[in-house]
DNA sequence: TTGTAGGCGTTATCAA
DNA sequence: TTGATAACGCCTACAA
């Protein structure tokens, strides 16, 4: 509880018999400084365990070379595999990587102001979250940015944002269109509260969209929401919904669930209530998580290009650092993953 | 890009027409300001959208009430439940929470020093990571700190730290054990390379004593090790270990391995090559993650407190901070969770 | 109740 | 090649 982590660059300073600005020039890799010296006091720095201030540091500093990542459910195993990618590429490009975790009800472009402010950012990657009603608040942030999967785009906004990102609404129309294509009528949907803006009422409506292409009429009793009481986007959920979805006695020969994770909680839902699948009903999700690989059966999904708009955002960002404008809007195509939980419609 | 970020206190104080002491007085709700003045400065920062600078803010501040989670291993799932009770905790602790990741190759002690002079930390909690060979550099940290789930204890050195976890050794005799009473002799072992000192060794030292104990001698041709081309404790890299496994053409009635993570990847490998589990082999993983339930069989696995250790390290941490020494190590118990991938050994 | 001034630990500018 | 010294933006005695 002692320790001595309370030394400032003026005890080095004296200890060395040198004044703080040369301590500062060895620290700082400053060419103006004999070898002589700079080893003595890094020699001194390291027996003591000096170790400088970043408040000072940043507060000093004009500028600095960090980019942060503020992340908006920092549990969300979608962005799982997406750290090392913007790790790996700011390392390259000798920038430092922050990552700032953003409550759900936080707003992220405070939390970016004070940040920026407090580290003197040179960039911002946003992940995760939703795009907030105005967009006129992003004029506040004096550093360049990118959005990175951030939800609800297409009212207009869109255009004047620097993002990547997926399309929704077509992505599920895709996915919902193959289930109609092997013959599938009843086709149950799993998602987000009717309220709630984000995926949920993006994948929904391509799930419309599909119905409505294929001639099959919507019917709004196959359509379940997600409980409240259980964390969204969870096994658990998709499993405790499925339960009262098989105990409602509706018939149905599909489900497609918003999400892989909630799909595993379904398959399991289906699996142990004595049904086959796809022999009597298939199952799908979306994301495209390495884990919808290794269920048995494998999960027909979504694949969302994680590693590919993980580097289109860093990729992005660098050169709107650099001065250059680039590309303001990227959609990804994901793809259509078919694994073995979907097949033909059970024949009646 | 230009923005109006760059405002300070004095900025407001001018707008304002008072003094920037006053501005600071009405931002920190001191009580000795008029509410009417307090009021026009709080519009007039509205207003300008500013927003005070942290560095500034630390440096000046003798202390804080943040307290630090240092994460190695930012997307290790099994932190994942973790999180929002340390959030929840400290937040009704009234101390704030920030998250700093920790890379694999940074030393956890230089950025906890690091920070708790930037920040001036209340307190520290380190998840994940392993102990240093010295644990004298501990002493170089001036507040309290607590080690959650952080690798290789026992020798000695345990009785010095204030730690959380699980006792690895005796929870892996525990499942593997129950594997040998199931009939099981020839148990296959999937952990992390010789080297590597970490949960891997220590669950390995666990079934060699649970094969001891049931009589069955130890075959090494049984134990495989986790690939280094892949990710460590992945599904991948349990599915190409059990293809290897099985192509090598080693009998064997039992798959244990380290991790759910490498156990899913081992799961959908048997399955795949026709096994049935557990009629043909069972599968056993480590670590109790919500996922096993979903999984179809489910696996049986060791469930480790993850929720009860989260509080146990906060708690322990509050007592710290408030001066009371307390328990020093708090071993948890884990409990064996018998799923439907186990079963008796085939009979042959 | 309010304003002035000094200092937190750095870095950068300027002389020496 | 070095060493004083003035900022950086904020908080907090202290004085008014």
């Amino acid at each position: 509880m002692s320790g001595m982590g309370d030394m400032t660059i003026k005890d080095i300073a004296r200890l060395c018999g040198v004044g703080v600005s040369t301590v500062s020039r060895a620290m700082n890799n400053h060419p103006d400084i004999s070898q002589e010296t700079k080893d003595k006091i890094m020699r001194v720095i390291e027996e003591h365990n000096y170790i400088p201030n970043n408040s000072a540091r940043n507060l000093k500093r004009t500028e600095s070379n960090t980019i942060a990542l503020l992340m908006k459910g920092i549990d969300n195993p979608f962005f799982q595999g997406m750290f090392h990618i913007f790790e790996e590429m700011l390392n390259k490009s000798n920038f430092n990587f922050i990552l700032q975790k953003v409550n759900f009800d936080e707003d992220e472009i405070s939390v970016a102001i004070e940040l920026q402010k407090e580290k003197k950012l040179k960039g911002i990657i946003f992940l995760g979250g939703m795009i907030r009603e105005d967009v006129k608040v992003f004029e506040l942030l004096n550093v360049p940015y990118v959005l990175c999967t951030v939800g609800q785009f297409g009212s207009g906004t869109a255009g004047q944002m620097n993002f990547v990102a997926i399309d929704d609404v077509k992505e599920s129309f895709k996915l919902v269109d193959y289930l109609c294509s092997l013959g599938h009528q009843k086709i149950a949907l799993i998602t987000s509260s009717k309220q709630e803006r984000g995926v949920g009422s993006l994948r929904y409506e391509g799930y419309r969209q599909a119905l409505l292409k294929n001639g099959i009429p919507f019917d709004e009793s196959l359509v379940y929401y997600m409980k409240s009481g259980i964390a969204g986007f969870s096994p658990e959920n998709g499993y405790a919904v499925t339960k009262e979805l098989l105990e409602s006695g509706r018939e149905f020969t599909a489900v497609f669930a918003v999400s892989d994770m909630l799909a595993f909680g379904v398959s399991k839902a289906l699996l142990e209530s004595g049904r086959r699948i796809p022999g009597d009903c298939s199952v799908a999700g979306f994301d495209g998580l390495e884990l919808t690989q290794f269920y048995h059966p494998s999960i027909t999904t979504i694949h969302q290009p994680r590693e590919e708009m993980a580097k289109a955002a860093v990729q992005m960002l660098l050169e709107l650092i650099g001065g250059n404008e680039c590309k303001r809007a990227q959609i990804f195509e994901a793809t259509l993953q078919i694994q073995e939980s979907t097949g033909a419609a059970p024949v009646t």
